[in-house]
DNA sequence: CTATATACGGAACAAGGTTCCGTTTAGCAA
DNA sequence: TTGCTAAACGGAACCTTGTTCCGTATATAG
């Protein structure tokens, strides 16, 4: 591949992603372009439809997002990690305005990415609560893919409150996790 | 109102209706238009907006599922009236395709829509609910609630398949409310 | 019957996605 | 270094969709 093609993708991928984060995945082609300064026929050769640039960002970020796992976890004792990683996710999980939407629009280009979510997300967050839950650091009641989920809900419904405050019930949420912190009331239902 | 007035209103509703329960309710306002067999300068004299169209065709047709209810419930026993009156409500949730997206669009014209549904079709079933509960045709540990929700959800998701495959696991759903039908199956979790 | 407020149709406009194609250029070979 | 050419580029043009505008037609009160 020319080097000014993969220079024209990264310029892509990147002023698609700051806009998705403002503006959400709404944003139009030529804005993007625009800002990656290149012409939409450059977008085009290489993406084949908006719908896959906006894959194309997903899954970057995703991947991303999974790959600090385990440099998060090299530096930091487990239940730190952990509480960190899960910042990391709310970060990612909440520039993903529309998300939800594409996701359940039926195109195409989005149905490789829930798998991508299985392979990847899943399993790097599942490593560091294995580690904090066999540090003693994590109460035994919950599972690890209910606190990816109630993570991903926070960061989806209060999008357009202060952007700390998704930030902050996260940093609660996971305060509940600590083994022990709530003994008492563990009994729910 | 002029007569032309309410033809145009009424023609305008009764082709977006149809279409929307063929293509979904992205069907473009021109192609409503023509089939009312009006200009599209009429469609938005009655219509502030495209959104508007499609709340004023949710309301009416939910408003109709909703009268449904006492007519059933005059003619049938209680048990028939609550299982006939669900296929008319899922027949009503199978034509809307796309309404769980058009309802978190956060367009405007949506928002009244949630209360007339709490208003209408709510009190509407818990009505049905009641009597068929009083008679004792009804088990006990479920609540009204959560067979709309359910049978909202049957409907959402499996549309592109044969489509009676709603209204028969509908009808299985219904077979399951019916009092001690299933007693040693009632302990779940 | 006539006057006029009301309604109608559809061309025109705006905005967004996608395609097309003439121009430019990176990178290899001589 | 210089030429050559496949690859890449930009952006005008096109298509579809929502919305607006306005000249024409008509229902209906008096």
């Amino acid at each position: 591949m020319r080097a000014d093609a993969q220079r024209s993708i990264d310029a892509l991928l990147q002023a698609a992603m700051a806009l998705f984060a403002t503006s959400g995945v709404d944003a139009p082609v030529r804005e993007i372009a625009d800002r990656a300064g290149v012409g939409v026929g450059t977008l085009y050769r290489r993406f084949a439809t908006r719908a896959d640039l906006i894959a194309a960002v997903f899954r970057r970020e995703m991947d991303a997002c999974a790959d600090a796992a385990p440099v998060i976890a090299a530096e930091y004792p487990p239940f730190e990690a952990l509480a960190m990683w899960l910042q990391r996710y709310a970060a990612f999980v909440g520039t993903k305005r529309g998300l939800a939407k594409a996701l359940h629009s039926g195109d195409p280009a989005f149905e490789a990415l829930p798998a991508r979510f299985e392979q990847r997300l899943r399993p790097a967050f599942r490593t560091l609560f294995e580690a904090a839950t066999a540090a003693g650091e994590v109460r035994a009641d919950i599972d690890a893919d209910e606190i990816l989920g109630a993570v991903a809900s926070l960061c989806m419904s209060a999008h357009d409150d202060r952007p700390d405050h998704a930030r902050r019930m996260v940093a609660v949420l996971v305060d509940g996790l600590r083994y022990g912190a709530n003994e008492s009331a563990n009994a729910r239902s």
